[in-house]
DNA sequence: GGTGAAATCCTCGGGGG
DNA sequence: CCCCCGAGGATTTCACC
């Protein structure tokens, strides 16, 4: 499908808060209520929403500590890849997993309360995974960006 | 604050999809509306939920190219450090950005359209900023996982 | 934590340019 | 095709138990 400009913004808008009621976003668009609803509805039929969702703020609850996982496997067969996928996509602690180019083969973001919590999850979560060659670690030392919102 | 399990499981529900009615979250937890209204606002004057955003599907759009820069500083005198920091958060095609521990400073997550669009977006902007010592960039081949609910 | 009612909002049929 | 108006039904919100 295609946007205009009017779409554009109301993807933005919806980034960053989607609990604007029609008629907010009505007076920020300059259209009316009924129009807003219809162009939402079509961005959500279309897929192009993909869903909407509360972001909770990881201090406060107590998950604090964020670590980068390269992960290498020992062989790159179909079956074992297929596995591993399966396995780490299962692990609530990994909260995004990708498949990407380089020394390593993935590359996980994972999220615990603490070090020690990390140490729980390597040794009795991610290394018991099968065909698990090669970890390297990092860990964040700060937050400088972290947006959901992309621009169109 | 502290959490009950019926909190722990309406945050659970909100992560999946704010956008449910009190109704349907009072019939899935067993409790009255108000009830329910109450426990969501108090998780919103806590900072407990951070915001409520529509997530947009990538693939919706054309950007679907996503690379992971790691990015070394010439010095790390605080001024470079803020000075960076700053310039990298303006950025759109970075969606995080971590100050992370390793051979590196930082690790960064951007999103453009292609391979020709990141070369534009290296070149043009992010080797702009000043007192980039060192980059290396890792290419998404694909997404195996990618989610912003936490379990709590 | 629940009840009830007012204020507000969502939703859609109908109509215009 | 995109937009607007208006009204019924659903939802949010709040004082009170």
């Amino acid at each position: 499908m295609t946007f205009d400009a009017i779409d554009s913004k109301l993807i933005k808008l919806l980034q960053e808060d989607c609990k604007q009621t029609n008629k907010e976003l009505s007076n920020k668009l300059n259209l009316s209520i009924t129009a807003v609803y219809e162009r939402i509805k079509k961005l959500e039929n279309n897929g192009v929403i993909d869903k909407y969702v509360a972001l909770i703020k990881k201090e406060a609850i107590e998950k604090s500590f964020v670590a980068f996982c390269h992960i290498k496997l020992t062989q790159h067969s179909q079956e074992y890849v297929i596995q591993f996928e399966k396995e780490v996509t299962k692990l609530e602690e990994v909260l995004e997993c990708f498949h990407i180019s380089g020394d390593y083969d993935y590359l996980l973001k994972v999220l615990v309360k603490d070090m020690e919590a990390f140490r729980e999850f390597m040794v009795n979560k991610l290394t018991n995974i099968n065909h698990i060659g090669s970890t390297h670690s990092m860990f964040m030392i700060n937050e400088v960006k972290h947006t959901t919102a992309i621009s169109i």
